[in-house]
RNA sequence: GGUCCAUUCGUCUAUCGGUUAGGACGCAAGAUUUUCAUUCUUGAAAGAGGGGUUCGACUCCCCUAUGGACUACCA
């Protein structure tokens, strides 16, 4: 085991943090976790334009609400600092200098409109490779603006190894000059990313598939630098299912896809961990309900799959429950309580009770309100809900046993589940009853859904002696 | 268009030349439960197509098809 291994996430301040990018960072964090290697945060922000306030904000609380915790970063400094891209902006410029001296980059004065003009010609952003020494210098010293484009090898191939896809080959004509540092100044993904990789020490660069394409030019700049190459680790991408059956990159048009949004749709931070850390890597048996540490311990580089995935949100709806199912009782009531906030105090009595009833048959925590509304207000129902023939229920056995039950209600005193069960059996005994067909038209009447969590004398408990005969009174003129 | 990558049930996946191709979600049926849910049992459901290599291919090679990514002074 290497303990020198050092991984990084390194996320754009652009606004939400996307689930690719998440599962990137999980990776990442537990491929370091896993050796007891390092995780460094750093930010890339040398887009001005697509800079969004507070977003590097949010990239911390996620990680801190994921568990992902890191080593080094702009928050809690480290060896290797700044952290923050628009920090080291004069480190690129020395190394991109360098590149132009030693011969593996060159200044490009076009600007963008030319470029723009000229985009069908063949060649028609290497036009500045062939400047002579005079013109570049009196461009220069003209204050003219400039970019520093990487040259290119016209002929030969570039072969580098991934340890996920394996051994890539292209044509090193295919390449194009890619700019590595902006008139503004700034450097370009392409080139910060390999030169702070560099510089602090990343042994292994995870990232999305997508820069598997461009992962040679990255090649050829180590190569030009003098540089040690890192291992590369290209992730298969997450793909979203359209409404029309097609598949294409995760969109929001296909549902949350932030982190946030998940969070506030209901789903649990570790069960969004464990739902993603899924797609794309299998731990090669059947075990699918992880904890963050459970994930450390099964995590290899070898369970890393090429193939895209589908984000399906029924599977994350069915992991949350787990997640939540493994909840001790007073977790749940405490993480649940406000998403039952509608109403006043006769819910706080109950609520350990309801919470108990609410905790196994919940996918997402904002399903709570509209699977207990029924509590504070009986809404208005079809009173064929009364009919079931597996219970023998139909709406006159209804009437009759709510009859019945009004009667034998009426003089009790101590309302509580455990007397009412009793009370109940006994009724239905005595009438040789299945307890199905007398309980099915209780619990109708008092919730008037055909579904809810707990029966029917649950409810009862829980709404108490005076509403529960409102309810049922309700019940007999409906079906009288 | 060009380049690169991918292709096992609807979805996530196991299989690293020899399996009745396994598991999970979802779906269906049944059992349990005072309903629903939970739990349990069972079922339907897959190697894109065509060529090779091999005693033997889901597995290796080639072609085709399909899908995706890249092709920015965005990352």
């Amino acid at each position: 085991m290497n303990k020198n291994i050092r991984t990084r996430f390194a996320p754009s301040p652009t606004g939400s943090m996307h689930i690719g990018n998440l599962r990137t960072a999980l990776y990442a964090f537990l491929f370091a976790r896993a050796h007891q290697g390092r995780f460094i945060l750093r930010i890339e922000d040398t887009d001005q334009e697509r800079y969004v306030d507070g977003a590097t904000q949010v990239i911390y609380n996620t990680l801190k609400i994921a568990g992902l915790t890191h080593d080094e970063g702009p928050d809690i400094g480290g060896d290797y600092g700044p952290y923050i891209q628009s920090e080291r902006k004069n480190i690129y410029r020395k190394y991109a200098e360098e590149l132009v001296q030693t011969g593996a980059a060159y200044y490009c004065f076009c600007s963008k409109e030319t470029l723009e003009q000229t985009k069908t010609e063949e060649g028609y952003n290497r036009r500045c490779r062939s400047l002579s020494e005079e013109e570049i210098h009196q461009n220069l010293v003209a204050g003219k603006p400039y970019v520093i484009r990487q040259k290119m090898p016209v002929e030969g191939k570039t072969t580098f190894f991934d340890t996920v896809f394996g051994e890539i080959t292209v044509e090193n004509n295919l390449l194009d000059d890619q700019i590595l540092l902006k008139s503004d100044g700034f450097p370009t993904y392409n080139f910060a990313n390999v030169v702070d990789d560099h510089l602090m020490q990343i042994t292994h660069v995870m990232r999305g598939s997508e820069y598997l394409s461009s992962n040679p030019k990255y090649l050829l700049l180590y190569q030009a630098l003098g540089w040690n190459t890192p291992e590369w680790i290209h992730l298969p991408l997450i793909l979203g299912k359209n409404a029309d059956g097609t598949v294409s990159k995760l969109s929001k048009r296909q549902g949350a896809t932030g982190f946030q949004e998940l969070i506030e749709e209901g789903y649990l931070p570790e069960a969004i961990v464990n739902y993603i850390a899924l797609l794309g890597w299998s731990p090669k048996n059947d075990r699918e309900i992880f904890s963050l540490p459970e994930l450390i311990e099964s995590f290899t580089i070898q369970g890393i799959n090429k193939s895209p995935a589908i984000f399906d949100y029924q599977k994350l709806d069915w992991i949350n429950s787990q997640h939540i199912q493994q909840l001790t009782a007073g977790q749940f009531a405490a993480l649940a309580f406000p998403y039952s906030q509608t109403a006043g105090t006769f819910l706080e009595n109950h609520w350990n009770n309801l919470a108990g009833l609410l905790q196994s048959r919940l996918h997402r925590l904002t399903q709570i309100p509209e699977m207990i509304a029924f509590l504070y207000e009986l809404k208005p129902y079809d009173p064929e809900l009364f009919v079931h023939p597996k219970n023998k229920s139909t709406k006159e056995s209804s009437l009759q046993w709510i009859n019945a039950i009004l009667d034998l209600l009426q003089p009790l005193e101590d309302w509580t589940a455990e007397t009412l069960k009793d009370m109940l059996s006994r009724f239905s005994e005595a009438h040789n009853l299945k307890f199905g067909q007398l309980m099915w038209p209780l619990r109708i009447a008092v919730s008037g859904l055909a579904v809810t969590p707990g029966g029917g004398i649950e409810i009862m408990a829980m709404i108490g002696k005076e509403e529960t005969f409102r309810r049922l009174i309700y019940a007999k003129r409906l079906l009288n």
